[in-house]
DNA sequence: GAATCTATTGAACCAAAGTACAGCCGGCGG
DNA sequence: CCGCCGGCTGTACTTTGGTTCAATAGATTC
């Protein structure tokens, strides 16, 4: 019961309004996340859930990046915005179904890439350690130009490493060994 | 007082329970999470928590990648459990603060890299049918001469759609391609 | 000290990827 | 009927990727 009047009165343009243990925050289209959460006080930590009228997935991360505890429909049924004051006003977060796929997703695998010694991924420890440097960038998408640039060598040594890199692993080109690296394809 | 009884009887080695609107499943420090995961009966979508003796970032974001909603210590304490059974059965994700911190704040810098307007998936509605199944193959590894096989079409006619593909999305290369529609650039 | 591994580079070369500038055909809407 | 778009192809070309001959130099190991 709350939780719908709540929503009604935040649903006019600019306005923030406190629930028990849960703030709302209208974003307007116009309006960019970080001007409207700069200007919201948060006293006590309470989460903070942003009403959009279009949200779409950048937005959602973006929020999410500077602090809220959700991003959902201005004008979402009042049974699911019931839900979310109960998740997120008990220091849950909330992440529609399908951004929360390719958010785990993403993360996992960059999780896994990060610890240069941490894994079991057999590639980093069959290349040596420039080699698995010239690979994560391949797996980047950098070209050999690119890479030559950052690692300050030149292109033909960027060649070299990964000629020795194709060979080790067993594949033929960059895309594969992207697909390898970032734990596509064996 | 269900949820405490719950993790009580939950604590044994291996057992799967089911409480009201969530399932919770003990993770042995030696078992794997997928293992473990792949036995677990998941009528009807229940939200499932696991409970880990010696939890990770890791080894939460391996979870969460299986579609657990989430996973906290075996020994939390009651109030905390709670709170998670709440959130969970309610839709919501129950992510630790600092993995939360680090999961947002590694995604939203992916999203600074490229923000030229696209949402992973919107190639499949900004490409022909056509363009389309040559995208999916070249993001599986092909090269033009297997695409050209695959589809029966000469090689000249995959170069044509790739042209034409990174014109539409914007992009520099099949590499560049595959990572869109892999997903793992945002 | 010889052998081995790694990193680096050069020149030349072949192959694959990608572009530029065309053309042909069939369907579809005004 | 005509313009537009999607699919398909050709010739010729530039660029990038990748290999095959090398060679030099430091570090490590036996």
């Amino acid at each position: 019961m709350p939780v719908a009047r709540l929503v009604m009165r935040s649903a006019l343009p600019g306005t923030v309004f406190e629930g028990p243990g849960v703030i709302w925050c209208r974003l307007r289209s116009e309006e960019s996340v970080d001007a409207v959460l700069k200007v919201v006080d948060r006293a006590g930590g309470q989460p903070l859930v942003l009403l959009c009228d279009e949200p779409n997935e950048s937005l959602v991360m973006q929020a999410l990046a500077l602090g809220a505890a959700g991003c959902c429909n201005t004008h979402a049924a009042p049974d699911v915005l019931r839900q979310v004051a109960l998740v997120v006003s008990n220091g849950g977060l909330w992440v529609g179904q399908s951004l929360l796929k390719k958010l785990v997703g993403v993360t996992s695998q960059r999780l896994g890439q990060l610890p240069p010694e941490g894994k079991s991924d057999d590639w980093s420890a069959l290349l040596s350690e420039r080699e698995s440097q010239v690979a994560r960038l391949v797996a980047a998408g950098s070209s050999n130009r690119e890479i030559a640039d950052q690692l300050a060598i030149t292109e033909r040594t960027v060649k070299a490493h990964l000629t020795a890199i194709f060979e080790k692993l067993g594949l033929r080109d960059r895309l594969q060994l992207s697909l390898r690296i970032n734990g596509l394809k064996i």
